[in-house]
RNA sequence: GUGGGUGUAGCUCAGUCGGUUAGAGCGCCAGGUUGUGGCCCUGGAGGUCACCGGUUCGAAACCGGUCAUUCACCCCA
């Protein structure tokens, strides 16, 4: 057992790993792109004080920090840390770039990092893929979202999901109404928990965070579909949304509004979603939501803007065991063996004659037995294996062996080529 | 930040009540005679039983600590 670890909650990923990711995020991304969404990137590493502030003080806490140009440990001192979501370097590439032409919609496709403590589709580093609208009220812009990120996981398989959808000020209305206007965050949290711990917990939850018994009855009852004060204009923006979402296709019941969803992280201004799966308990693969204000706090121009972020690695736990994961790429269609120094300058030219043709081809480095070079061909998932020894080049030939039926034949290397190309489609 | 589980070969894991040379399957390497893989057969390499300390005549096993990992809570994708 090697004695060096990797920082906690971070991996390596291995090439089976990689290839069924790369395919994930190719799908995702050509997703993106169909809904006329622009690719952004931004650093891994922002000024503290960009993100400090914006997630609540939960997020703050796992917001990863970077020593100040790398020393100063003992001192303690930071001026940088790594993003904890594409959200935030958003709205400051916005506010640093004011000639950006407005209805602004990018995609995102990145690492973030959060100083969680790891558990399962939870990872210290991990991608998110996201895809936000700037400059714009409209709700079509939260339909355009919901229809984006439906169709992404749509097009990855997924069939089983629900977008859970409420509205910020709703909660804040409720809060208003139990006579709390100012401590909504300890009674969404405490709501927040009601499909785990039952009613019973959550009023529990709320006596434990003193309040009044009749404050929990008012509650429920609005959680119940009750009335709530001065929310109708919210309620109906929620239905609009549903409805655009479901002209842009997104299924019919897909969308459900919860009026006990309440997404924490404290920039959020309207609109809130998440996307969640039944099947692998992992809890959410996707959140988002409105937030008005962010821009603003960089630049003092208010630009309204709305996002939607699917987790790449619990999309991937899900796919994973619910065994949605294709085959996978392989390194190589053709192995090329090396069979010996008078046969190289032919083998080598049968391999590049081959890529020429766009066929990922591999080639045996060592030489060494044949049977050797063939398991290794087998190990690659090659699906032939092509031989030149000194009969096959003295007539300008050279040997295609089929790796799954055994069977091969000796041909000219420009009908090799061919035949492979057209066998690959 | 809080609580639990786990740590034995490259991987997945056995290992009885504390007992002497710590095992299996898979993988890896070599061979089964010439230029042909998979299947089969034979042989082989590979272990500080995570680490440190303690109890004991004797510890992979029991106790304590450390580290790593994993799961749950909080929160989140």
């Amino acid at each position: 057992m090697a004695e060096v670890h990797l920082p906690k909650g971070m991996r390596d990923l291995l090439p089976a790993q990689m290839q069924a990711r790369l395919q994930i995020i190719d799908t995702v991304r050509k997703v993106f792109a169909r809904f006329g969404f622009e690719p952004l990137e931004t650093p891994a590493m922002e000024r503290i004080e960009t993100l400090m502030g914006k997630y609540g003080d939960e997020g703050d806490k796992l917001i990863f920090r970077v020593l100040k140009r790398g020393e100063g440990g003992e001192r303690g001192e930071v001026d940088q840390a790594l993003r904890y979501d594409l959200t935030v370097p958003l709205a400051r590439v916005l506010a640093m770039n004011p000639g950006l032409a407005m209805p602004f919609r990018r995609y995102q496709i990145q690492p973030v990092w959060r100083a969680d403590r790891p558990q399962k589709g939870r990872f210290r580093e991990f991608t998110q893929c996201d895809v936000d609208i700037a400059g714009s009220e409209s709700p079509l812009c939260e339909a355009e979202c919901l229809a984006v990120a439906s169709a992404a996981l749509t097009a990855l398989g997924f069939r089983d999901f629900t977008i859970r959808l409420n509205d910020r000020r709703i909660l804040a209305a409720m809060a208003a109404a139990i006579g709390a206007p100012d401590r909504l965050i300890s009674m969404v949290t405490a709501i927040d928990k009601l499909d785990k711990v039952g009613e019973d917990g959550v009023r529990k939850e709320l006596a434990a965070q003193s309040f009044a018994p009749e404050a929990a009855d008012l509650l429920f009852s609005m959680l119940g579909g009750g009335p709530i004060p001065e929310v109708e204009a919210y309620e109906a923006g929620l239905d609009q949304i549903i409805g655009y979402a479901h002209d842009l296709g997104v299924a019919p019941g897909r969308v459900v509004k919860d009026r006990t969803l309440a997404r924490g992280l404290d920039y959020y201004t309207g609109p809130v979603f998440e996307i969640v799966v039944t099947e692998p308990k992992i809890g959410s693969i996707s959140g988002g939501g409105r937030y008005d204000e962010l821009v603003g706090m960089f630049s003092g121009r208010k630009i309204p803007a709305v996002g939607i972020s699917l987790g790449l690695e619990r999309i991937f736990v899900v796919m994973e065991e619910l065994g949605m994961l294709g085959a996978g790429a392989k390194a190589a269609e053709v192995f090329v063996t090396r069979f010996s120094d008078a046969t190289l300058s032919e083998t080598l030219q049968a391999a590049a004659a081959l890529r020429d043709a766009g066929v990922p081809t591999c080639l045996a480095l060592d030489g060494g037995k044949l049977g050797k070079q063939l398991q290794q061909a087998d190990k690659t998932g090659a699906r032939w294996a092509v031989v030149i020894g000194p009969s096959e080049a003295k007539a300008g030939l050279a040997q295609l062996k089929d790796l799954r039926s055994g069977s091969q034949q000796t041909l000219p290397l420009t009908e090799l080529v061919a035949q492979v190309k057209a066998a690959l489609g």
